[in-house]
RNA sequence: GGCGCCGUAGCCAAGUGGUAAGGCAGAGGUCUGCAAAACCUCCACCCCCGGUUCGAAUCCGGGCGGCGCCUCCA
């Protein structure tokens, strides 16, 4: 079983290979950073860490080069508006992105090239292509690339089978009159007054001015492969599919006609969108919802990356409340369970795990092999959740075996939530007894304190119950998983105080 | 208007020719002072019509419904 995946180029699920056996140079469209990124933009990127983790999983060595956009007209806009340099303005939005991919258990990637960062990069690659007359100014000053001169373009999109929607678009206009052909694409845009103020120009020899969209992605991917491996083809590209057209589409275009080569990346995949009420998440809608929302409400990041893996990455889905709630749910049972098969570890596996274990590792690299099917990768881990739970309960014992095959599944999907068990024991009674003073019905807001708090509620529970004044230890059960700590009482006589979701 | 995707149980969602994974919710049971957690059991003929086939949720044609791209939007 080797891996496929579904290659937007040809439309079809085709055996991946890479370039060069063992290596895999993957770039992937990250966000422009004039804002805080919703989670349906992290969707994408989710999408992204499962490939690059699953990559890494199969044994390539994976140089993944992840671009942050820091220069186009919204950071420059917003820029401007707030008085502030282009520079300054991103700067938070970008220490932002890297809280949000933390917190969503994103793992790095390689490196993370800023656009202004790679102008010199971007100018030799107009230059050439003006050299090579695939490129020509226009009366405005700006460059743009001649499609008419490149045969090619429009296999990504089948722009061949297309018609644009007649007069569609009205943003044809502005630089209408400048371009030979409507569909060319700006490589370099003359500057306009507010690119000076910010600071968003840069000298080049075919004029003052700043990259056009597309022009980075070609740039900093062609030139950090090449510094990296020598080489001129990427392995995989992936982004959103809003991106095909004209995005990809153009960078396909500027950077085959720079390379003369007739690929630009080999396999092309797009994630589907999110949407909310039955529309696609936009900020153009204001329909967002921003990981920094989730967090304040608790919601720990498995859940969500549940969420999001429990379906496809070519599927549309709606986010919904009672997706979200479903998902916290689960995610929680998968860290209840990690917590009992990892606290119990023996020496050896019980035949029943070490089946279980079997099995959850074959299922995992059939699914993930077959164009990533989270959705069946997820079902194994429940399945083994099931078997172990039920073996667990049996008496038989998990062992290295159950624990690996566990691990390397949770190490590719991330999917579990951290729940944390305080054991709560009646010795500890003897110390908390002699308090017996106002202990408030609310929590303090410290996470450290409130856990303090939870334990002396489930502390006074303990005495009210072993007096058997049940009315008493119910009243504290609701007080407390009122407040997010779950009671439990165990046979031995001890409680155990579960918490789930993330501490604010 | 062009191109493309989707329609499976109360909700979400795999499956793409051989008789319906998984999650959540719900019902019953085991356990429990009662709960919780966990386990066991139960819960669908796959939007409609027609066709191909020994056999279709799965292929073809036609409807109906929803979404996306054609807009520097992941």
């Amino acid at each position: 079983m080797t891996l496929r995946l579904y290659n937007t180029l040809t439309r079809r699920i085709e055996p991946f290979e890479p370039l060069h056996p063992g290596r895999v140079a993957l770039y992937t469209c990250g966000p422009t950073v004039y804002n805080y990124a919703h989670i349906g933009n992290f969707r994408t990127f989710l999408f992204e860490d499962l490939l690059h983790r699953w990559l890494q999983a199969s044994g390539y060595d994976v140089f993944h080069i992840m671009n942050l956009t820091d220069v186009d007209d919204k950071t420059i806009g917003h820029a401007t508006a707030a008085g502030k340099s282009l520079r300054q303005y991103v700067e938070p939005y970008i220490e932002a992105f890297h809280e949000d991919r933390k917190y969503l258990r994103i793992e790095d990637a390689s490196v993370y090239p800023r656009a202004t960062d790679h102008i010199p990069a971007m100018v030799g690659l107009v230059e050439k292509l003006l050299s090579q007359g695939i490129a020509y100014r226009g009366e405005d000053g700006s460059v743009y690339f001649s499609i008419a001169r490149f045969p090619a373009y429009g296999r990504l999109s089948q722009l061949e089978n297309r018609e644009l929607k007649a007069g569609a678009s009205e943003r044809v206009s502005t630089d209408e009159y400048s371009k030979e052909d409507v569909r060319d694409f700006a490589l370099w845009k003359a500057p306009g007054p507010s690119d000076e103020t910010v600071g968003a120009v840069w000298d080049a020899p075919f004029g003052r001015g700043r990259p056009g969209w597309h022009l980075e992605c070609s740039a900093m991917a062609l030139h950090l492969i090449r510094e990296r491996w020598g080489v001129e083809v990427l392995d995989i590209h992936a982004g959103g599919v809003d991106l095909i057209f004209p995005h990809h589409e153009d960078e396909i275009a500027q950077s085959c006609a720079f390379t003369g080569r007739e690929e630009f990346a080999r396999v092309w995949m797009h994630g589907e969108f999110l949407k909310t009420g039955g529309e696609k998440m936009s900020k153009r809608f204001g329909n967002i919802t921003t990981p920094r929302d989730l967090r304040e409400d608790g919601v720990d990041a498995g859940a969500i990356r549940l969420l999001m893996f429990q379906v496809h990455y070519r599927q549309q889905f709606d986010l919904t409340d009672q997706g979200l709630q479903s998902a916290q749910e689960g995610s929680r049972r998968l860290g209840e369970f990690q917590n009992r098969l990892l606290e119990r570890r023996a020496a050896a596996d019980a035949p029943a795990f070490e089946e279980a274990a079997e099995r959850l590792d074959r299922e995992l690299t059939g699914a993930l092999d077959d164009d990533l099917n989270a959705p069946r990768a997820v079902a194994a881990m429940f399945a083994f959740v099931t078997a172990g739970n039920a073996a667990l309960d049996a008496g038989q014992q998990a062992g290295p075996r159950a624990a690996a095959a566990w691990e390397r599944a949770e190490g590719v999907l991330g999917v579990t939530s951290q729940v944390r068990v305080m054991k709560v024991t009646q010795r500890a009674e003897a110390g908390a007894a002699q308090e017996i003073a106002e202990l408030s019905p609310t929590p303090p807001s410290d996470a450290l304190e409130a856990e303090r708090w939870a334990r002396e509620w489930a502390l006074r529970r303990a005495r009210h119950k072993s007096a058997r004044n049940y009315a008493e230890a119910d009243r504290i059960r609701t007080l407390l998983g009122g407040h997010g700590f779950h009671i439990r009482d165990s046979k031995d006589g001890s409680i155990e105080v579960v918490r789930t979701g993330v501490a604010r």
